[in-house]
DNA sequence: TTGAAAGCGCTAACAT
DNA sequence: ATGTTAGCGCTTTCAA
């Protein structure tokens, strides 16, 4: 089943066919319904290596996904899920790269002209992909920030807002002692780009506000120590930030042991709220925001010249019952 | 830069280029290193919708990975990672589907010669993809077992068996008062492959053994109503059951809150152990094997007939420190 | 508004 | 052991 048996089948040539289906030139409406009706009969299917080879253009895009343990999985995937929902919006398929990869993946893909572009998660402040991108000319979108974006296209939450606006309404509830519970140690080590923009929002925003505020990178399993820590250091605490979805429930159970609880304790979290726990005022992460931003971008830097530059989406904070005004 | 670039730089013909690519043909040590030389020099990279118009071979297979709520992302992700990590190893990639295309998905990507083979995880017991797959006689590779298991290659792990598994070790144990605590009851309704056969290997076994046993599916919002329920109606219970890796933190504390600890209450988990939590008595879910078996059958089916069939990876238990002979 | 035909870069059958 | 060459199925230029 090829273009020339639906080109028959319809009598037209095979061009008329392909243009068509790509909207290339303009086809007479009677001319067009006939072919239509004749891919339909015929259930015709255009081969897509013969379609690259012919358009270059492969229509498909590769998402890069991290697979550190250290990253928050679910996230991850919602990321995943709407890029391939947005990509299929924009007739593209997604190939999936695994971190493991590395640069050479890009390489590879690029090279054979397997993809027409790629979108890069996880991205480190000081990232070993984003040189292989620049040196690749292939169009690219990051999900995150490198520390030097000059040339490249990057989509992200604005973090450092995000950070920032939890210091901005605890303050307004009058709090004043605050602890900022992070990302396990080693996101910080190499530097992710959203764990240390958040950081960077709370001190510069809990500065301003002229509050107390530090800071605690936190795992799962160290939860529980950080909350006994924190409970004896600094007695006057009422107000938590955490940016650790993982962490959030051990977090609230080891002070609630103390009888601490939102929302005395008042408690805003950064990223989605778990199902089942107790609603936070929380800071959402638009992972299908994002992710349908960056194939947008990645898909006007593949018809054209694209708008590289940094998209930094506004933090939207949602009040919910774990904060309230200091006693 | 193609392979007749190659051709004349090593000064032997296109075909000889693809032949020591490909290996189809035997070629004399001295050529095959010169060309290598040459596409090293070069740095070539052959055009894969080339490749795949004149070979009729795409080199990529097709992963459907699930979008469900009640699907353990974790878990599915591991999936994910080791299909991407086994079919490298085989020379392919992976395009990435969603559960939400549906048979539509796979017709696409079938017809259009975009990829070689698929895999299709979280396979229900009467899974609308399943007649698709038979109709395309496209290679595929099932994690899970659907009822009708005719002519399709199956992959999993024997969930059955280890529902029994579990059984077993709590009877040897001489705990004679066993629940078993599962997954949403979304997942029974819609007749998840592997959650049903879990059950059922538990109940079997536990007739065999003689010993009381109760099933209750469960979700982590109502893991803790579930532990209150189970303390009052059950108060001879002893053993524990847990297939459902994201209740298991809520549960414990639940039972912890009545004095309800391991291994006086015998636990054993189903799947993964979350990091941070207490050593479980578990039946891991092998995941990489998974999916680098679903690979090598996949690859099996591509080259030649293949092994249709169902195979079924033994578990195994491996008994740590919340499992305890009965008082 | 449509058709004819020249490639796109590779593989594999055929030839030597 | 290697070379020649006819496609693979599509897009797009050129022509009408």
């Amino acid at each position: 089943m090829r273009i020339s048996d639906v080109a028959r089948h319809a009598g037209v040539s095979p061009s008329t066919v392909s243009y068509v289906l790509s909207g290339k030139r303009s086809i007479s409406e009677t001319t067009r319904r006939r072919v239509k009706e004749s891919i339909d009969a015929l259930g015709y299917q255009p081969h897509a290596g013969a379609r690259s080879l012919a358009s270059r253009r492969s229509n498909v895009i590769a998402l890069v996904i991290p697979l550190r343990g250290d990253v928050h999985v679910p996230v991850a995937m919602r990321f995943a899920v709407s890029v391939v929902t947005a990509a299929r919006a924009h007739d593209h398929d997604v190939l999936l790269l695994t971190q493991g990869e590395g640069p050479d993946g890009l390489r590879r893909v690029s090279g054979s002209a397997m993809v027409d572009g790629v979108i890069v998660m996880d991205v480190e402040a000081d990232d070993a992909r984003v040189p292989v991108l620049r040196e690749l000319d292939l169009p690219s979108v990051l999900i995150g920030v490198p520390e030097d974006t000059e040339g490249l296209t990057c989509v992200d939450l604005d973090f450092a807002a995000a950070g920032a606006a939890c210091v901005h309404h605890l303050a307004d509830l009058g709090h004043t002692d605050l602890a900022f519970v992070g990302q396990p140690p080693s996101v910080y080590e190499r530097r992710t780009g959203f764990a240390e923009r958040t950081t960077t929002g709370f001190e510069r925003a809990a500065a301003e506000r002229g509050v107390r505020a530090t800071l605690h990178p936190c795992s799962p399993d160290t939860a529980h120590g950080l909350a006994e820590d924190l409970l004896r250091e600094r007695p006057g605490l009422t107000g938590l930030i955490v940016h650790n979805e993982p962490s959030v429930g051990p977090l609230l159970e080891s002070f609630a042991e103390h009888g601490r609880t939102p929302p005395e304790l008042s408690v805003v979290a950064i990223g989605p709220v778990p199902p089942g726990a107790p609603p936070l005022t929380s800071v959402d992460l638009p992972a299908e925001e994002v992710g349908a931003r960056a194939v947008g971008l990645l898909m006007d830097k593949i018809d054209g010249p694209g708008n590289p530059g940094v998209t930094l989406l506004e933090p939207r904070l949602t009040s919910r019952e774990s904060t309230a005004p200091r006693a």
